[in-house]
DNA sequence: AAATCCATACCTGAATACGGCTATTTTCAA
DNA sequence: TTGAAAATAGCCGTATTCAGGTATGGATTT
C-alpha cells in the first residue's frame, strides 16, 4: 500500500563510538535502497548536519553521548525536523531507558546485538513511520507494563532538591551531625529529611539509601 | 627488527554486541595482513574456539560481556595459551578499568571512540607483543600514576569470600543481627567481618560500605 | 616448624541511626 | 488568596553502628 518504500533512504548515524559508526557504514555502504547521508558524533553535531542536509529522512542514533545524548536529540529533531524519523540503537534493553525516549519521539528501538538483516529490517520500516523493535525490547516493554515493576518504581519518587542535597552528603559518608553544620540547619531537620527519603525510596537503611542514589544517578 | 611484522595475524574478535562485531569485521576484511579466524559473543565461547583454532594469535576483546567478562577471559587465556596477545577494546577510559585488565594479562588497550587505522595499527602491534594504549588511556594512566590516586586505590584491595559475602547481605540491607542468623555466626564476628572491611576499603560507614560494593561489581 | 591469613568470638562505651510521632513557618502554584 | 508542598524543628525510646581493642583454632604458605 505504501509506495515510499520505493524512495531512497537518506541516512544519518550519530554514535560517539568511531569504530562502531564506521563498523555501521562498512555495514550499510553496499545496500541498494540506503544511501548514508552524514554522520556525527554527538547530538549537537547531528542538529548542525541536519540543517544542512534537508534530504535526511532518517537518523540513527545510540542513547548515551557527550554535549547532547539521545533523549535531547529525539526532542529537538522531532521539534525542528518533524519528518525525520528516529532509530535508537542502545545497549540497554530495560523497560525505563525504551519508555523515555519512546515519549521523546523515537519510532523504533534496537540493540546492538542485533544483526545486519534485522538492521536493515528496522531501518526501512522506520523509514516509513513504521514503528520497530528488537524482540527483547518487545518481551521487556510487556514486563513492564504487566506486572513486576517493583525494583522500577522506587526510581519514579521524586526527591525534592533539598532531599537530594542531602542525600548527596549522606552518600559522601557525613554524619547526620555533619550534615547539619555544613547546612547551618538543626540536626533534627536533617533527620527528618532522611527519614522521608527513607519513606520514598523504601529504603530500609543506609545500604538502601546509597543503592538509590546510585540508582539515580545522584553519586558517582 | 622483528620480522614478526610479516607473519599473518589469525585475529578472534569478541564482543557481545553484534552490530558492533559485525562491523569491526566489514572494516577488517580487506586488510591483507589480518585474517579473521573466529568471532565470539562472550569469553566461554571464545575459549571453545580458541581450543579448536591453534593458529589464533591475537584476540581483540570487549571487558563487559555476559557469562565471562573480558577480565575474566584474559586470566584464562593467558594461563592455558600464553602466546595469545590480547587487545582490549573498550568503551572506558578510567585508570581503575585499564590497570585492572593490564594485570590480567592484555597487552593493549584501546576505546571504541578510535578510528580503523588506529586499530589496525594496534593489533599490529599487539601482534608483536608490543604494547598499544589510545592516547586518552595513556593521558588516564599518567594521571592515574602521578597524583590523585586516593579515590582508585581502594578498589585494589582484595576480600576475602567470607567478607564479599557479608557485604552482599549488608548491602541487602540486612542488619548485622540479620546477617549473624542467617550465616549462623555470632553477630560479634560478623561485626569483626564489617570492620575489617571498612579498615580495608577506607569506609567510613555503611554509605562506603555500599559505594564500594556497587564499584567493585558486588551488588548490581 | 614458623609465620601468616582467615574465620571465629568477645568486651566496652560512645555515637549514630531509626521509627513514629507532632508542629511551625515558608514558598509556590492553582 | 488560599491550600498544598516543602523545609524547618522538636520529642522519645530502641536498635544499630562504630572505634578500640583481645583472643583462639584452623588452614595455608614459606
Amino acid at each position: 500500500m505504501l509506495d515510499s518504500t520505493a524512495k531512497t533512504i537518506e541516512l544519518m548515524i550519530v554514535d560517539d563510538h568511531k569504530l562502531f559508526l564506521d563498523g555501521i557504514v562498512s555495514l550499510l555502504k553496499d545496500s541498494p535502497k540506503i544511501s548514508i547521508a552524514a554522520c556525527a558524533s554527538d547530538g549537537n553535531q547531528a542538529l548542525e548536519l541536519l540543517q544542512q542536509n534537508v534530504n535526511i529522512n532518517v537518523l540513527i542514533t545510540d542513547i548515551s553521548m557527550p554535549n547532547l545524548n539521545g533523549e535531547e536529540l529525539c526532542k529537538e529533531v522531532k521539534k525542528k525536523y518533524p519528518n525525520v524519523h528516529i532509530l535508537v540503537l542502545s545497549m540497554h534493553s530495560d523497560s525505563k531507558s525504551i519508555k523515555r525516549i519512546l515519549k521523546n519521539g523515537a519510532t523504533g528501538y534496537i540493540l546492538k546485538n542485533t544483526g545486519k538483516e534485522e538492521l536493515i529490517e528496522a531501518i526501512e520500516h522506520v523509514a516509513n513511520g513504521q514503528a520497530y523493535f528488537s524482540e527483547s525490547v518487545k518481551n521487556n516493554i510487556m514486563a513492564g507494563i504487566t506486572g513486576m515493576e517493583e525494583s522500577d518504581e522506587n526510581v519514579n519518587v521524586r526527591l525534592t532538591k533539598r532531599e537530594v542535597e542531602i542525600l548527596k552528603l549522606i552518600s559522601s559518608e557525613f554524619t547526620t551531625n555533619q550534615i547539619a553544620d555544613t547546612l547551618f540547619i538543626s540536626l533534627h531537620t536533617v533527620e527528618s529529611h532522611r527519614k522521608n527519603i527513607m519513606r520514598k525510596t523504601k529504603a530500609k537503611n543506609m545500604a538502601g539509601l546509597i543503592k538509590y542514589a546510585v540508582k539515580a544517578g545522584i553519586v558517582e
